[in-house]
DNA sequence: TTGTAGGCGTTATCAC
DNA sequence: GTGATAACGCCTACAA
């Protein structure tokens, strides 16, 4: 409550203009270096605080970067958005982050927050069911600049940051086959977005290349939560003919599904084997280990925040790959989970 | 690039003034309905965006809470985020966060530049060596609210949300004697901080209450990583008496541990029995299930956003309680375990 | 119901 | 090396 201190409180007391203590403070080459001290220690003195947004006012910038993502607690995102964090504090810029909860209409609020609240660029990962990005064409229209990553749109003016989707769902279901597997399922998720949609057809090739048929049957299409995976293992034991390969495209719905069908006597990998996407950390603890395809999140944070912080300092506005992609990769848990077996006996 | 249209813009346009437009655009109501259609509608249609660091800079707010967390994916964390990020939204606030990877250093400035950044309040938990508060004494000094939760410190001016750590951790040493264990290990984070060492408190006292003894062979502290655990197990497998139980005060330690105690043959629970803390998801995939301390991360984050927006509204500075506890609740898993074992069989 | 005027704190420009 | 001034866009007492 008591009154701020401005600069003009320390221009006054030290009997020089509010426009040198301004440069005093910023360190202005203009300003002798013993006036400087003289004022950044009565700035001190006075308990002086920077008003960032009369600088913002002033500047019409304000080092502010916003996110926007599905959900902030996931395994990925919570990854990928320290990555972010790191790169952009440590390049003076503050984040603020909103996630959608799925929702394209919460995520039509939260633009609309952070274009109000002016940041200077945007890190986006939409919401599963966003099927166009008209809402970001204000931002766009602005030169302010758009960055996707994971849940991406294609858009001309908007770099994308990604992992290969497609070759991952074609090595996923590819392991399958090399492991011998003949009836290879997939669990995928909404196909409205290109993730989930890119990891289907990417199985779907690998089972043609191999002469397979991705048939109706072996396919389920949810949330892919954990109890979804629970449910898809109840489809599953209900068939005639089971699977004998699984390709989920989230670990945490694989596992769900690899619980339940243990409970019930099902032989993983040898009756069914699987494999799981994200390399969460339950994909080490679940016995047998599950193979799993890698996915960098805190270096895909990190690269989003660079890419977007060189695109607010230069301005080659046109002079960027559009679509970047990360290395994935399969980690194949099976050789490390005979090997382990082997010593418990 | 293009120039920002502002309500002088508007004013300008429908022969008003800027005034008349800011209320209009406020729904003040002395506006008529009419006119604020036209003021609304103009907006629009010239692409008006409000400038809210005008508006801040004027009315000496931001909407704007700072958070401070030691990191930010963890299971806890982004739960606790997700839950902090929904109340405020809904009040019309945006959350600006920073993490301190644990390191005091790196907390001070994200202090600073919070303060800098003039967050209307603070949503705190420490980093795990930070013990002193005083960077924090510029905000409380203003009568900027600060409320810390998990990693929290005691200060008159600032709630607490947590939950009964040394309970918590009575109960959990107390639930393996009850089960039979006589050598009950502990396996503690940093000690500087009150949350484990009420935890590790907890554990002692329970021991004493059962008349046996917190003997130091039985104690391990480290930062409780997966891999720590992974260390803690050849450190069990190496000693000559072994514990039957172990409290370990996090579950990705425990997990750790008890993987690499299966490798080695140990059966779990029947020689060694496990409890854990945070009911991470981990702990229903190892099996066996991982009896644990379930602690409710998004809730704690409602609830502390709850509490810092009402002490920003209310000017009740002193009218609260000092010490919000959450309840948590011991997860037994032994019996579902059972169960579970009993349907495969 | 609408308008006038001044100020929030900083910084860039121009002058000295 | 330092100072005066105006401007950034909004809001609110006060006046009409």
């Amino acid at each position: 409550m008591g009154k701020e201190i401005t600069i003009y409180d320390i221009a006054t007391k030290l009997n020089l203009s509010a426009a040198t203590v301004s440069r005093g403070l910023k360190g202005h080459p203009s300003i002798s270096a013993s006036t400087r001290k003289r004022i950044v220690d009565t700035a001190r003195e006075l308990g002086y605080r920077f008003n960032s947004f009369a600088s913002n006012l002033r500047l019409q910038r304000t080092n502010t970067i916003g996110i926007i993502v599905p959900r902030l607690n996931s395994n990925f995102m919570s990854d990928a958005i320290a990555g972010m964090e790191k790169v952009a504090n440590k390049a003076g810029y503050k984040i603020i982050i909103s996630q959608s909860l799925e929702s394209t209409i919460k995520e039509t609020e939260n633009i609309s927050t952070l274009f109000n609240a002016r940041v200077d660029g945007l890190l986006v990962s939409l919401a599963s069911d966003t099927s166009s990005i008209s809402e970001f064409e204000q931002f766009i229209n602005r030169n302010i600049p758009v960055v996707f990553f994971d849940r991406v749109f294609n858009h001309p003016k908007c770099p994308n940051i990604v992992i290969d989707n497609y070759r991952a769902g074609y090595e996923a279901a590819d392991h399958l086959f090399q492991k011998g597997c003949r009836r290879i399922m997939h669990i995928g998720g909404n196909q409205t977005g290109k993730v989930y949609r890119e990891r289907f057809e990417g199985y779907q090739k690998a089972l043609r290349d191999h002469g397979l048929i991705a048939s109706e049957d072996l396919l389920i299409i949810s949330q892919l939560s954990f109890e979804e995976g629970t449910s898809a293992a109840v489809q599953i034991l209900a068939m005639n003919e089971k699977p004998d390969g699984v390709f989920v495209a989230n670990d945490a719905c694989a596992i769900g599904c690899m619980l339940e069908l243990k409970k019930h006597g099902v032989k993983i990998p040898e009756e069914i084997a699987f494999v799981g996407f994200n390399n969460d950390p339950m994909a080490l603890v679940i016995e047998p280990n599950l193979t799993t395809i890698d996915y960098p999140g805190e270096e895909m944070g990190e690269l989003g925040a660079t890419l977007l912080l060189s695109l607010l300092n230069n301005n080659n506005d046109d002079n960027f790959e559009q679509t970047l992609l990360l290395p994935h990769k399969l980690m194949d848990r099976q050789s490390s989970q005979k090997a382990a077996s082997l010593e418990i006996k």
